[in-house]
DNA sequence: GAACTATTCACCACTTTTCCCCACTACTCC
DNA sequence: GGAGTAGTGGGGAAAAGTGGTGAATAGTTC
């Protein structure tokens, strides 16, 4: 499980360093491959191909000749990119990713359980401060039971 | 599986470039070739030789006394083309499919699991932004288990 | 039936991008 | 304090994408 969260940079290339306390969290079975796409939020999600694949399983089960099932098909694998690590650990994200998240030289990266998300640091703090529900509130309708 | 975007151009004699990317996700048994067909929306179905195999087979099992069996076995085989790429990894897209997708010079190529689509980028822009559930909705309906 | 034309298809060549590897600095942990 | 690990940057070789040319095939006309 991913925690924890680290102040990046990205280089002029769009590569990414995966921070060595992720890393020691990745299974052997991703065979330090990485599959980055859109977050639901304005951020990238990045699975290790182990996790990923479970999330394909799931895909396979829509009926690609429904139209709906289709497009929802074409959004998330339009963005999703497979890379694997170079010798120095980092992955390229793709441009278009880059542009969705607004990404530029300084990122926000954060352990998310079986995932680990990439975020432009102001967007994330617009994004936390954003008038709602508390941390408070959140928990206590989230963790029942 | 296939995934990702590619931004690629048609040459003058409608020849599209397989992206490298997908082409690594390509079987060994499809040996090199792709059957194309209408795609369910405005856009250009490629299928693998060896995945195509599964899509005959069940078009095997409709029954072709059934009207609307027969229509839809007759609309999906009127357009079907079978390719081997090129030297240059290429395939020719036939006359009446580019007509359909309405393809110019500039096509995007999605990646969408078992299948690759081609665009009119145009197109697919005004497809996406079309009224519908947003990603996070559909994502939140369909990867709920 | 032969010759000419038109279209198709395989191969060659160039340019750009990608990706792999090497190097440097800073920080951490013995 | 030193060794090792982590994060950042960049250069060069290899691959990928695009365009075009020429041979082969097929089709048509005389």
């Amino acid at each position: 499980m991913f925690r924890g969260q680290f102040k990046y940079s990205v280089d002029s290339k769009g590569r990414i360093s995966i921070p060595a306390k992720l890393r020691r969290h990745v299974a052997p079975d991703a065979n330090e491959t990485f599959i980055m796409t859109k977050g639901t939020a304005t951020c990238i999600d990045i699975y290790p191909l182990d996790q990923w694949q479970h999330i394909e399983e799931k895909l396979l089960k829509l009926n690609p000749f429904n139209p709906a099932d289709a497009k929802f098909i074409r959004m998330i694998s339009q963005f999703a990119s497979e890379d694997t690590m170079d010798s120095q650990a980092r992955i390229l994200i793709p441009q278009p990713l880059i542009e969705y998240a607004k990404i530029e030289k300084e990122v926000l990266i954060l352990g998310a359980l079986k995932k680990i998300e990439v975020w432009n640091p102001k967007i994330y703090e617009e994004y936390i401060n954003q008038t709602g529900e508390s941390y408070e509130q959140i928990a206590a309708k989230v963790m029942t039971e």
